[in-house]
DNA sequence: CGCGGCTTTGATGTTCATCAAGTAAAGTGG
DNA sequence: CCACTTTACTTGATGAACATCAAAGCCGCG
């Protein structure tokens, strides 16, 4: 793990989530005195698959890739994960080791507590174990059915919803900077990066979108959105 | 919901599971009078999709799918469960209505325990909460790996795939008798229906598999180990 | 300045979905 | 119990979608 600048309090911290705002002023507090907070910069990883698991991580500010390997050297991207999302909550519970790795893909900031003191939260405070447990639900429920989405999708629809996503719900509008490669792109969405390539320039010739290196710009939205839907 | 017979005190019940056997007597006792037990036949449907949640459910005994619509007249299938499995814990704590469906596969026997009793004990019974992350945290992270599995295989590579999980993780047994038809094999895997039944055949004609209608029996097991990773 | 990874486009072949058409099996109503 | 209808299964032929191979330009970095 990299450098380390403990700044925050955790009962002010703004980006206390809301599942932290369900614990007790005690808790909490053994939370802020236990948490380290480390800052990675893009391609650092954070977490190695196959490490142990001993620590609860926040993010607090970023955007991390959850990946995985498959053989000798093809990679498999399962998720990229926003601020306010308890990484690893994947598995944490689960398991010894991880499964996967966390590498972040820009600037990223995150808060690791202990798993031990995580664990006797939730075994003394069961009401804060019902807000975790409805998180993790729904964090899993989110990933899976994006997965299930992906693979009824032709790859102009894959492309098309990757898109809608770094838009809508990372960056919010409608020009931004990829995070990641192409290569990454085609991982996530289980295509080859050529085609993630060739699709992406057919998308720029038909007018969906402008492309500038890694810079997008989405132009026709609506068009974008009903290759999404129909692709 | 369907027949009714309340037989068995969960106290004694030979099919409870590791964690119920996590639960204090108290709490078992409020479980036990609570809980409805329904029997299904194949076919039947247990859950429809967009039906409000109201109970934890657990599989005493059959083989469930769980499957959701993606348009008119298709169907994904997301998991086929098995005894002692939570079913629903995909969901059940984060959402107020089923995004899919559950279907009974074989004649099945479901334990329902009321959801505000579920909770009410997780929120007085923060190491039963421990518990219950554990397991569901599992369960999802089982069922993700198996979708990022499937999502890398070539066709040959599911069709083994599928056949070795009804081989060895449900029936124990080289030969069995398939629960479910070649279009859901196919909704299962990500597949069409004719390249299942080829694929079937094509492994019959290769001495793999014998085939007599539904029942399968695995023949070469090294064979199909090998087409299931290299595929 | 040169190396290695990233990007891009074209050409080619394989894999898979789709269409079609027929058989078998299973459910339905008289 | 039999005709009828529907659903499941099967095989072949065809074309579309996609992976793979190849080659060249680009860009950042030591």
């Amino acid at each position: 793990m990299a450098k380390r600048n403990d700044i925050n309090n955790c009962a002010t911290c703004i980006y206390r989530s809301f599942l932290f705002s369900n614990l007790k002023a005690e808790d909490l507090s053994r939370v802020n005195i236990s948490k380290k907070e480390i800052a990675y910069d893009p391609g650092e990883i954070i977490v190695q698959q196959g490490e142990k698991i001993s620590s609860f991580m926040y993010l607090r500010e970023g955007l991390l890739k959850i990946s995985r390997e498959i053989d000798n050297q093809r990679n498999q991207i399962i998720n990229i994960a926003h601020p306010m999302d308890f990484i690893g909550l994947l598995s944490v519970f689960s398991e010894d080791y991880y499964h996967y790795s966390i590498t972040a893909i820009e600037f990223s900031s995150l808060c690791f507590i202990d798993l031990g003191l995580m664990k006797d939260i939730i075994r003394k405070d069961g009401g804060f174990a019902l807000k975790l447990l409805e998180k993790m639900s729904s964090m899993n429920e989110m990933i899976l059915h994006n997965r299930l989405l992906i693979s009824q999708k032709n790859l102009r629809g894959r492309i098309a919803h990757i898109l809608q996503f770094f838009s809508k719900e990372i960056y919010h509008t409608h020009e931004f900077t990829l995070p990641v490669t192409r290569k990454e792109i085609a991982e996530l969405i289980d295509m080859r990066t050529e085609n993630v390539v060739r699709i992406l320039s057919e998308f720029r010739r038909d007018g969906i979108i402008q492309i500038a290196g890694k810079v997008i710009q989405v132009l026709d939205e609506d068009n974008l959105s009903r290759i999404e839907e129909f692709g």
